[in-house]
RNA sequence: CGGGGCGUAGCGCAGUUUGGUAGCGCACCUGCUUUGGGAGCAGGGGGUCGCAGGUUCGAAUCCUGUCGCCCCGACCA
């Protein structure tokens, strides 16, 4: 399970996340020029991510709609702080039907200035509001070096744009979306994630301040998962977009976006995977039971491939965490047994059932679990509760597991000396609480030290004396609160 | 844009120092035997050695140029 098998071949962090970049590559994504080739069994993990997060967006009241892909250059300008941040790292397109545009088109590297100049239109009144709208759609931001899953030149997401009346309203509705991410993560990814606001300097560009979840790796670094910014007014203004109040007043609107990416199947590998391959979250995966029957004639075969199919068949009429349950028969006739468990292991199939001649003479299969690699022996009538129970055992497991690994992980530092320390080593160090006296300048300052950037201030303390005042832990001025630092993807 | 490395079969690589018939493993095709943790044996197909010049009787190998890719920084997170 932790990262020790990977990094036992491994000699730095860069050659884990290679040994499990490899291992995810021969499953199911493939890296070409920057971006990311994702086959079906990749694609239905995402697929499922889309599912879980679209129904949690829509039970709180949101939409799906679809914008497009081109922004004119003069969109992007509206927002001085907007555009700074993001113009040198998007692709522009120059040329259309054999001849130069009048006015470059920019490839969206978010959808803000599109979204909000189409918002100006649709606002008028103060019953226009709010407006919550997501739409899944993929990005294009030209990074100088890429990683895949972590960053690619193009990446698929989802992103939310709201507007509201009031400054109130609209901070409700980011704090809202955190909420939804962190179950997301925590319930569905099995991955316990750190909620906090974003120092002014890692916030998002435009934005009045931001929201984020952080997640800590197998290789203790930690890595953003999402975001969710509350904007002000800053677009309103930039695009005029204002409605008339139930005074008659004309005001601008307050906005959010939000949005989580493709980095999930990233966050998802380094926070579960280990040297086999991709160990997956029985809710996010494709395959969640995959039944390997065995037999070296063709009557023994038919035999296990029709109790099989009667298992499949029966597990298809069950639910689990509210969905059908995902299973296949492997039925190949030419790879080995042994192949097969393998491959299913590489591709993240919770369970696996051996079904031979020796199970159905004794009426039985066995049942093998991917994160554990626990074999039991079960009677077929009793496979079907057996295999449900299993799925929800394994789900709870690896929030556990990882849970465990960021307690263990979880360091306070009060002397500068002690947070040198930690994170003196060239990979990872897990998250740090430390005192900060709450400067951009000292900030920087400790990152070029030690490559240790402040992830959050945590919206929760993990102990209450977390939220008691204390000393900067590299200038000794005073600071409110102790924030989260760690090395960060 | 700096610093390092690599371009040889679909994939991964050896061969380059010291020039002399293009190799290995995996994958693929055929046949037989196999199937409870990545099957075995036998036979077979597949390469303008990144590209362009040059040196030489002869270049994957030496020289010059050029293109591309990867890794480490800077950007971004």
């Amino acid at each position: 399970m932790s990262k020790q098998g990977i990094t036992s071949r491994a000699e730095n962090y860069s050659d884990w996340y290679n040994e499990l970049v490899l291992r995810a590559e021969l499953a199911d994504y493939a890296p070409v020029r920057g971006c990311m080739i994702i086959r079906p069994n990749g694609y239905a993990i995402w697929e499922n991510m889309q599912q879980g997060l679209d129904g949690m967006f829509k039970d709180s009241g949101h939409v799906n709609a679809y914008f497009p892909l081109l922004i004119p250059e003069s969109f992007l300008n509206k927002e001085k702080e907007h555009v700074e941040g993001f113009a040198p790292q998007c692709a522009v397109v120059t040329h259309g039907g054999g001849k130069k545009l009048e006015e470059p088109l920019y490839i969206r590297p978010t959808s803000e200035t599109m979204i909000w100049n189409t918002y100006a239109k649709w606002i008028q009144s103060h019953r226009d509001l709010p407006l919550l709208i997501n739409q899944w759609a993929n990005v294009v931001r030209w990074e100088l070096r890429t990683k895949l899953f972590l960053r690619t030149l193009e990446f698929l997401w989802q992103e939310g744009h709201t507007a509201h009346a009031t400054y109130e309203e609209a901070e409700l509705e980011s704090l809202t979306i955190l909420e939804i991410y962190r179950r997301f993560s925590e319930e569905w990814m099995a991955v316990p994630v750190i909620t906090g606001l974003k120092t002014e300097h890692e916030k998002f560009a435009g934005a009045d301040h931001t929201y984020c979840i952080e997640a800590l790796t197998q290789d203790l670094r930690a890595i953003q998962a999402g975001t969710s910014h509350h904007l002000g007014q800053n677009f309103a203004k930039a695009f005029d977009v204002t409605f008339q109040s139930t005074e008659g007043k004309l005001e601008y609107v307050y906005a959010t976006s939000w949005g989580v990416s493709t980095r999930l199947i990233g966050t998802l590998i380094m926070a579960h995977s280990d040297d086999k391959g991709l160990v997956c979250p029985p809710r996010l995966a494709s395959t969640q039971v995959v039944i390997i029957p065995m037999g070296r004639d063709e009557e023994t075969r038919e035999k296990t491939f029709g109790a099989s199919d009667r298992l499949a068949e029966e597990l298809r009429g069950m639910t689990w965490a509210g969905e059908k349950i995902r299973v296949k028969v492997d039925k190949r006739e030419k790879e080995s047994p042994g192949f097969k468990y393998n491959d299913w292991e590489l591709k993240g199939a919770c369970l696996r059932v051996e079904l031979g001649p020796r199970d159905l003479e004794a009426n039985s299969c066995i049942i093998a679990r991917r994160d554990t690699g626990e074999k039991v022996t079960v009677s077929l009538d009793q496979a079907a509760s057996t295999l449900v129970k299993a799925l929800g055992d394994m789900q709870t497991a690896l929030f556990n597991n990882a849970f465990a690994l960021r307690e263990q992980n979880m360091f306070r530092a009060d002397t500068w000396h002690e947070f040198e320390k930690i994170f003196a080593g060239e990979g990872g160090a897990g998250f740090v609480l430390a005192h900060w006296d709450g400067t951009t300048e000292t900030e920087l300052a400790i990152a070029d030290k030690t490559k240790a950037t402040i992830r959050c201030i945590p919206l929760k303390p993990f102990d209450p004396a977390d939220n008691e005042s204390g000393k900067c832990v590299l200038t000794g001025k005073p600071s409110k609160q102790r924030v989260v630092f760690a090395k960060a993807y």
